[in-house]
DNA sequence: CAGTGAACATACCATGGGTATGGAGATCGC
DNA sequence: GCGATCTCCATACCCATGGTATGTTCACTG
């Protein structure tokens, strides 16, 4: 039988990660005072000190907690039916989705890598939205969709490109246009990838 | 005839950014006290509050001063000699080279758009290496080098790959080693939209 | 039903960004 | 050349906020 008081206890600290993800996306980390998250939650900065070690661990829970979102939706997508490469086109189209979400964007996009210290958001998103993005990248090369490009690079470079790209879709006047626009040329370098094409030697570049 | 008080005052205040630089470099924004900057260059915090109107001013100097040097040396390159394509290969290779720059690193890319603002930091870039990724994209269009992608779209992401590889190199065991391979991915993927080919219809995407 | 510990509240401290004021010395008008 | 003025900077202080230490309530246990 679960206790009450148990009860109790996690809905506060879930009142208290729903208050931080709100005020931290509004706001940012140095703009939000642990104060206002307490008070948003109703309840005191003790209650938050007890369920937190900081306000780091706070950010940290706000930022597992947007990032768990993303994370099912794209999972169920990369496990789900289709292709390999409708299955990529499916996650890539719901990740540009999820990067609309101003929460996802500012915390666990902006403001991770800076207040968690790089390194520590690179472990923890090498499990999340990353992990997938790079395993749906793997999932083509192993399937010979695309070509045998390094794909732990490649990788970091979409993904890279896709986070910067979420700013600048939800900050255009017209997100869901813009949106299609940078779907559009992600697919197109994809396509390229999955057509050889015999492009021959490169010159040297440096 | 310059004033010698004159003097005295710019060189306090270069005393100061340089301190910035260094300080925001290695503890980040938050992790800087401005008592600390001041004392590194030898004042105190009254003449730090004579000379920038705040911490928010002093980052944006610090800013401003690691930008200039990258943008400097991009600009060189991209208005010297030789064709577009061998132009944009040798301010490709040097933005690389840029990157490995701790100091850009953190303070331009990574904490700049937290510090001062998505919105804020769009704005400096544009002047700045983002500025000259786009240019060089648009000269490579313009001379037909590369196909006709849309350059905004494509520069933002361009831009954000190669941000999100800075630190992958930096932090990296070996960063020449993975600074060359990126660059590799980054030309081969130019190298495709430099030859057509004719990929024929895309399929639906979303 | 006393005792224990989890789940908070309250009061307090310390750091650090920002401000108000003062002063020294260069510069300018006369 | 001399007082007035202004720049440049130091000192002292304010206060918001993260963090801590302690108190208090109350459910559960033996």
């Amino acid at each position: 039988m679960r206790s009450r008081r148990l009860d109790y206890s996690e809905s506060t600290r879930s009142a208290l990660v729903d208050s931080a993800v709100e005020l931290f996306t509004k706001r940012g980390y140095a703009g939000t005072s642990l104060d206002e998250v307490a008070k948003r939650a109703r309840v005191t900065k003790g209650a938050l000190y007890h369920h937190f070690s900081g306000k780091q661990a706070l950010f940290e829970a706000a930022f597992d907690s947007v990032e768990s979102l993303v994370y099912d939706r794209l999972e169920k997508i990369m496990t789900g039916p289709g292709t390999p490469w409708e299955r990529a086109m499916g996650a890539l189209n719901a990740f540009i989705k999820s990067c609309l979400d101003p929460a996802y964007q500012r915390i666990a996009i902006h403001e991770a890598p800076v207040v968690m210290g790089w390194e520590r958001w690179r472990e923890a998103e090498e499990q999340c939205s990353f992990g997938l993005v790079r395993a749906g990248l793997q999932s083509l090369v192993d399937a010979g969709e695309v070509e045998p490009v390094p794909v732990d690079i490649t990788a970091r470079l979409l993904f890279g490109a896709l986070s910067s790209a979420a700013t600048e879709i939800a900050s255009a006047a017209d997100p869901k246009k813009v949106g299609e626009q940078i779907e559009d040329v992600i697919v197109r370098m994809l396509l390229r990838l999955r057509q050889p094409g015999e492009a021959g030697e490169r010159p040297a570049a440096s």
